[in-house]
RNA sequence: GCGACCGUAGCUCAAUUGGUUAGAGCGCCGGUUUGUGGUACCGGAGGUUGCGGGUUCAAUCCCCGUCGGUCGCCCCA
């Protein structure tokens, strides 16, 4: 065996599975745009530094779960895991301030060095939406509420819900820390290994631990709200009235968290429980620390991404069959079968024809492949020149009819 | 990095407790039937049972290793 295999954790797609992945993409580029969300393109590849500064302190993800390489001249690159940080490089760099707010969209492939298992692979894609330079709630309010639309227009909003939780200002952020470590600290008898080490590295994550006995501890821990500051306070009440207004739907979810420091109040996450153990969505927070952590201007921003591939798994099976397959009746009538081709697609009809097989043969591979309608050329001799056989709701026979009774094309 | 389970035809899967020539459906190729159309039937091609070793009179089946896959843990930007 010694033919080429596709890399661990990659996947090639075909048929329905690439159809929904589509119909993900077409759905995310349709309602981003109904938000006015520009596209903002970014390399795949960018200097390790950028990834490395954005990720910080922890070292697990920056030196094992990153694809990092030297290109020719000795730089060290890396293959994006995220799409943030290259686009808060581009901000930095390119001085879109003079721009700010914006709105910017994008999607493409992500590389992360993991293992593989349901909903996780070594080459994934993500839908990706940013604010930068707004500080107003209304920003969050309004990141969220394009993530809703999107959910509801791909017709997995019922099976997803919208976890929501406020990490505060840095102030408080820093007052919910200690008050943690100090509860998590005097129960280090009860603590799970893993959250022992978590307490040391990334006290915040022990709070969703997957360890019963964690579990216990975590029900008792001291809140956020206890240590918020007034402002803080306002703006998450801000979003709250916000998403309530835009119609968006929530629960509060106190043990939601971002491990970087420069995360800033709102935290969010569409999850589902359909997905095993990956059964976040589109997750999402505001970063106002981010840009200026980067060496860019103290910079606002909130944005989200989303898992294509784990959308796609939720997306209903998407309508096939919106193709009209043309069947020339014998070599004789190819050439007005090709006319009778042109003619559809001309009108904005998709239609294609089979490269061979005699007509019994393509019409019964049309019906397999679920096409919308079969055109049949019989010939300008036959009664019927043209007869066309509605297989779907979605073909409209009269329509059809009428578009290839117009002239040559 | 750790753990559990699984690798049989192009695909999805069978094969008694370890037993003789490893089967079926789908797909593909050919034929018959049908004859304005989603038919039925017949036939054919296609396998070193992931790979390597071991136990045994005998291994798809048991054991070890290896590679690959799936799911979970860790991590989750």
């Amino acid at each position: 065996m010694t033919t080429p295999q596709k890399p661990r954790g990659t996947q090639d797609m075909m048929g329905e599975q690439a159809a929904r992945f589509d119909h993900v993409v077409e759905t995310f580029n349709r309602v981003r745009k109904l938000y006015g969300f520009g596209r903002v393109e970014v390399p795949v590849f960018e200097s390790t530094a950028v990834f490395a500064r954005s990720l910080g302190e922890t070292t697990d993800v920056v030196s094992k779960e990153m694809y990092s390489f030297e290109d020719r001249g000795g730089d060290s690159l890396t293959l994006r895991p995220e799409f943030t940080a290259g686009i808060a490089r581009a901000y930095i760099e390119n001085g879109w301030q003079q721009h700010a707010p914006m709105k910017l969209a994008t999607w493409g492939p992500l590389f992360r060095y993991e293992r593989p298992q349901k909903g996780r692979f070594r080459q994934f894609h993500q839908l990706d939406a940013e604010v930068l330079g707004a500080a107003e709630p209304a920003a969050d309010v309004e990141v969220i509420a394009l993530a809703a639309q999107l959910l509801a227009e791909l017709g997995v909003d019922d099976r997803v819900v919208l976890q929501l939780n406020t990490l505060g200002d840095a102030e408080t952020r820093a007052a919910w820390r200690d008050g943690l470590v100090a509860h998590f600290s005097a129960h280090l008898d009860v603590l799970s290994p893993e959250s022992r080490e978590r307490l040391a590295k990334n006290p915040l994550r022990i709070l969703d631990s997957k360890a019963e006995g964690d579990k216990v501890l975590v029900a008792d821990a001291p809140r956020i709200d206890a240590y918020m500051t007034a402002e803080a306070g306002a703006f998450f009440e801000a979003l709250q009235k916000g998403l309530q207004a835009s119609g968006v739907d929530f629960v509060r979810a106190e043990a939601l968290v971002r491990g970087f420091d420069y995360y800033r109040h709102t935290a969010f996450e569409f999850v589902t429980d359909a997905l095993g153990a990956q059964g976040t969505v589109i997750g999402g927070g505001r970063y106002d620390g981010l840009i200026g952590a980067m060496g860019g201007p103290e910079t606002p921003a909130v944005g989200w991404a989303g898992g294509i591939e784990r959308l796609a798994m939720l997306v209903a099976e998407p309508l096939t069959g919106s193709v009209v397959a043309v069947v020339s009746n014998g070599p004789e009538q190819d050439d007005l079968a090709r006319d009778c081709l042109l003619k559809l697609r001309r009108a904005g009809i998709a239609a294609e024809m089979a490269y061979r097989g005699n007509a019994k043969r393509q019409i019964e591979v049309a019906k397999k492949r679920g096409s919308s309608a079969i055109v049949i050329v019989r010939g300008a001799d036959a009664d019927q020149p043209v007869h066309v056989q509605q297989l779907s709701d979605a073909a409209d026979p009269s329509q059809l009819l009428a578009v290839l009774a117009g002239g040559a094309a």
